[in-house]
DNA sequence: TAACATTTATTGGTATACAAACAATTCTGT
DNA sequence: ACAGAATTGTTTGTATACCAATAAATGTTA
């Protein structure tokens, strides 16, 4: 039984390397100090337009403790601005300020380049195969 | 330019969702309450035998303050013992106590069946194929 | 041997990530 | 209209995950 187990061979223990290994190159190639999740926030935020803060964090897959403290810490930093809905008490609405909109548009480009270099060791079709791959396991 | 930048087909994306697709596998298949990182220090203890509680953490991929987190759980709830190394004075030796050793035995057959299930989307081949394309990018 | 460098473990700080409990608000069905 | 259900956001607690700084011990080198 125990034989069968190799720690080094399982997709979890792998995974979280490979995602280790790709937050490294991100915190490198990023520039600002923004964290893999602070900048989905962001990108979905310029993707989508504003929303409330619980439908972002499942834009961006984070439950509502999560995306309430990465939604704390960009409007600390005025990246984006929070709103009670006029419509709906329960809800605060969440939009890019200025700054972020700047910040995010000039941004795409290193963010193009990180998801490059981490599939840096894979050729063209091996990349296709694996995101295809990986897609059916989300 | 931001055309381009879709955030859901962006590796590091798909790669933090995927990994949380398995930790929900993880956490509803394992039995006792035990984490992925819990159970690979563990497992690697089994494997290789007492270490240090350092190069246990290069092991499993943790730093050395989050092995230590780690390590404190596990002994607290006396799955493995520590105790400093005779012959150097920085090192802290860490071993599978009994308890530690029977209940990874008796949990490999649930570890790989959260394997299994992580990969269920996909046919044998692809298997084969994700896991090599992953080792890739550790 | 003495100065310097490295390794090991620890601590404090920040940031996900999620569960559970909670209040306020809105929605639903009768 | 109203009682019960559902949604939204908040807070607390636990567990990775990593950085930076530190102390203690060991290694290395001039």
């Amino acid at each position: 039984m125990s034989d069968d187990y190799v720690l080094d061979q399982q997709v979890g223990f792998i995974l979280r390397r490979v995602y280790q290994r790709h937050a490294v190159i991100f915190a490198e190639g990023i520039g600002a100090k923004l964290t893999p999740t602070q900048f989905a926030a962001l990108a979905k935020l310029y993707e989508q337009g504003p929303c409330t803060q619980n439908h972002l964090g499942r834009l961006t897959a984070m439950d509502a403790a999560t995306i309430k403290g990465v939604v704390d810490r960009l409007g600390k930093r005025s990246l984006i601005t929070t709103r009670p809905d006029p419509s709906d008490g329960r809800r605060m609405l969440v939009e890019l300020s200025e700054k972020g909109k700047t910040y995010i548009q000039t941004t795409f480009t290193k963010a193009l380049r990180i998801s490059e270099e981490t599939l840096a060791p894979l050729s063209g079709k091996e990349r296709k195969t694996l995101l295809k791959l990986l897609e059916k396991l989300c």
